[in-house]
DNA sequence: CGCGTCCTTGAACACCTTCAATTCAAGTGG
DNA sequence: CCACTTGAATTGAAGGTGTTCAAGGACGCG
C-alpha cells in the first residue's frame, strides 16, 4: 500500500541538511531506556539492538537493527528501550523538532516513517512468531534463517552467516537461557543443519533449515 | 513525536466521502489470510482478533482490536493474517486506491496512518513482553490487565471485566494450550487475586494484580 | 430432555531452566 | 613466548513447569 516509495532530491536534501553524521564503536549505547531525548537515528552500516530492561531482571531484546533502519520512538519524550551497537556502526541522527518542522514544509516525507513503522510492526509479528514457537530448536532455527537475509553477515557463496550477536542476545530475542542458546546450536549442529566454525562464523544448510522450520 | 495530530474538518469529510459503513456479527470473518485485497478497515464499535495461520498448524494471535484500532495491512496485495470479529461490530472500510488518491491531495493524512502503524508496533512490543514471560500465570495476569484498559469491556465501578474472547483465543495469544488458560485462571482465583463470576466475566482486583505481574 | 460446544480437571511425560563446573579464546604482563 | 587473567561459551544433572491425552462437567439451544 504505502511502499515502494521514493523521495525527490530536493526532500533528500532537505533531510540531510537536518541530519549529523555519528559513529558508535561495538557495543557502545546510543541511548539508555528511561533517558528523555530529542533524536532519532538512521543507520548507514553497522548493526544495533533494541532492549527493554524489566522490573523482574529480565532483558527482552525487541529487535536487531540494520543498514537503512530506523530508531529512536520516544514515549512522553523519554526513550522506552535501549539502543546499543553490535559492532563498529555508522549513523544518522535527526533532530525531532527539526523534523517537525521539515515536515511542515515537505509533508510527503511522512511517508518515509510510514514506511519504516510498517516495517517494524512487520518484523515485531515474525519476531512473535519466533519467539512463541513452543521447540525452542525450531526459534532458533528460524532466527538463523532470519539472519542470513542480511546481506553484510551472511556469504551466498560459502553460506557463513557472521553473528553479530553474542549468546545471550539471542537468547534474549527468542525468550530463553543462554545455556540453551548453546545446547540448541549444539543440537543444530548434531543434526547437521549448520556447522560452527568458531562461536560467531556458522555454515548454515539453508535449504534443510528452512525445510524443517 | 507524531502523536495528538487531528484531522481538519475538511479532512475528515474527505475521508468520511470514501469511506463505506459495514456491520459483521460475532465470530465472522472480515477477511481470510491469504486473500487478495483491496480495503483497510476502521472500528467504529466491537472488537476484532487478527491471527495467523500456520503449517504446523499453531494459530498465533497478532492482536485484539478495539473502537478506532485500524486493520488490513497488505502483503504483496494480499491480506496476511485473518480478521474475524469477537462481537457483534461496526466498522469503516476504506478502498485503498481511494485513499492513494486522497493522500495526494491531503499528504497531511498520512499523518493518521502514521500515529497508526506507531500505535501497532508499541501494541506488538507489549505483546511480545507478555507472551515471553516464562512463567505462565504472570502472561495471563498480565493479559486481564490489558483487557481491563478496555472501557468498552471494564466496569470501573464493579472490576467486572467482560472477555470478549474464548479460552482458545487467549491461548493463542499468550502462546499456551488452551487447557493452561483454564487451570491458570483457577490458580489466579485460588491467589484471590480474581473472582469468576461466569465464564466470560470475571471480577478483577487491578491493584493486587498490578503488583503482583 | 438430549445434544453440542465450551470449559475444566487429572495424570504422565517432555522440555527447558537453574545451578554448578568446565572448557575455550583472547588479552595482558612478565 | 609463556603464565595468568578474564569473560564468553559449553556441558552436566536435578528439578520445575507446561503439554498432551483423556475424561468429566457446565451451559445454552433445539
Amino acid at each position: 500500500m504505502f511502499s515502494s516509495f521514493k523521495l525527490t532530491g530536493e526532500e533528500r536534501e532537505a533531510l540531510n541538511a537536518i541530519s549529523t553524521r555519528i559513529h558508535r564503536p561495538a557495543k557502545r549505547r546510543v541511548y539508555t531506556q528511561g533517558e528523555p531525548g530529542n533524536h532519532i537515528y538512521r543507520i548507514r552500516s553497522g548493526a544495533v539492538r533494541l532492549e527493554h530492561h524489566m522490573k523482574d531482571g529480565r532483558n527482552q531484546i525487541f529487535a536487531f537493527l540494520w543498514a537503512d533502519d530506523m530508531f529512536g520512538t520516544l514515549e512522553d519524550g523519554m526513550y522506552h528501550t535501549s539502543a546499543i551497537t553490535l559492532v563498529d556502526t555508522y549513523l544518522f541522527q535527526i533532530s525531532c523538532s527539526a523534523l517537525k518542522g521539515l515536515v511542515e514544509v515537505y509533508p510527503r516525507i511522512q511517508a518515509l516513517f510510514l514506511q519504516q513503522a510498517l516495517d517494524y510492526a512487520k518484523t515485531a509479528e515474525r519476531h512473535l512468531l519466533l519467539a512463541t514457537c513452543p521447540l525452542v530448536i525450531k526459534r532458533l532455527a528460524g532466527f538463523l534463517l532470519e539472519c542470513s537475509r542480511q546481506k553484510d553477515f551472511f556469504d551466498r557463496q560459502t553460506n557463513i552467516l557472521t553473528l553479530a550477536m553474542d549468546r545471550k542476545d539471542i537468547a534474549d530475542y527468542l525468550g530463553f537461557a543462554i545455556e540453551t542458546t548453546s545446547r540448541t546450536l549444539k543440537e543444530l549442529e548434531d543434526m547437521g543443519l549448520i556447522q560452527r566454525l568458531s562461536s560467531q562464523r556458522i555454515k548454515i544448510d539453508c535449504a534443510r533449515i528452512g525445510a524443517f522450520v
